[in-house]
DNA sequence: CTAATGTCTCTAGCAACTATAGCTTCAAGA
DNA sequence: TCTTGAAGCTATAGTTGCTAGAGACATTAG
């Protein structure tokens, strides 16, 4: 049985984030000790390591809830499994491009920017002049 | 004058935000109607067209804060724009660095399903299993 | 003048934690 | 066995950048 420290160091789940999850129900309530403390089993290990490594891949909390409902039964069908993934997918790549867009613009600021008062910045100027961007936001 | 609903079609900014921004100190208290509603003037759609333009490129309230001071001096050197908008780069590209491997990891899980069963299937395993990553996070 | 729309303040909610306070429990060494 | 310092407990509030709702008042078009 592990202490909630423990658990923590092994899953690299700082141990109020852990709390948090058992309170999104996320992580069932666990056994006690004697005292009150919580003691986790390697099954609630593997459980937290399933959600960690999901939120590493920026799943959200709903979808992890939703990932952990369907692999409780293993003789289903992974399409919805699969379509969560894919979806999560789509929105990373959404994601990118609007952040590339973004990377262009400041680029191209700073690129503009020749470094004299604040009066002819470029960088200022663009962002009070929307004329002066190429992106579409 | 301009009210609070004008000013909102006029820069895209909706109604309540523009009351946050208010709330934040990005925008000076308004004057107001004989009724106690804001009136805005051009001086202050401009600056919150400025504030929308950089929300838009991701900057934070705090980036922005500091950005309004600094363009109410014109005659000081820029550099201080400068360097906020060359961080605010760097981490958009970090970002983007990040759901780049997010992107490529999602790719591979979807890849190796056989679309069988959820006790089979690659994307469920390779939540649960680190091994299964190429990934560093 | 009236009805519809706009605006006001205040409060609470969202996601996914993180931090703090003030307490109790545990584990290891003397 | 006792002690002490680390670890754990609950509960509450704060973070960021808004958004939504309630219930009252202001403005404006017809």
């Amino acid at each position: 049985m592990l202490s909630i420290g423990n658990l923590s160091r092994r899953t690299g789940v700082k141990v109020p984030t852990i709390r948090y999850y058992e309170q999104m129900g996320l992580l069932a309530a666990p056994e006690r000790s004697s005292g009150g403390q919580r003691r986790y089993t390697d099954d609630e290990l593997e459980r937290l390591t399933f959600i960690r490594h999901s939120r590493d891949l920026g799943l959200s909390i709903e979808a992890i809830r939703e990932l952990l409902r369907l692999s409780a039964h293993p003789e289903a069908p992974c399409d919805d499994a699969d379509r969560i993934a894919a979806e999560h997918l789509d929105s990373v790549r959404a994601r990118i491009a609007r952040l590339k867009r973004l990377e262009g613009e400041l680029e191209r600021m700073l690129d503009h920017c020749r470094n004299g008062t604040v009066g002819e910045c470029r960088v200022i100027r663009a962002l009070s002049d929307h004329e002066l961007c190429a992106g579409d936001h």
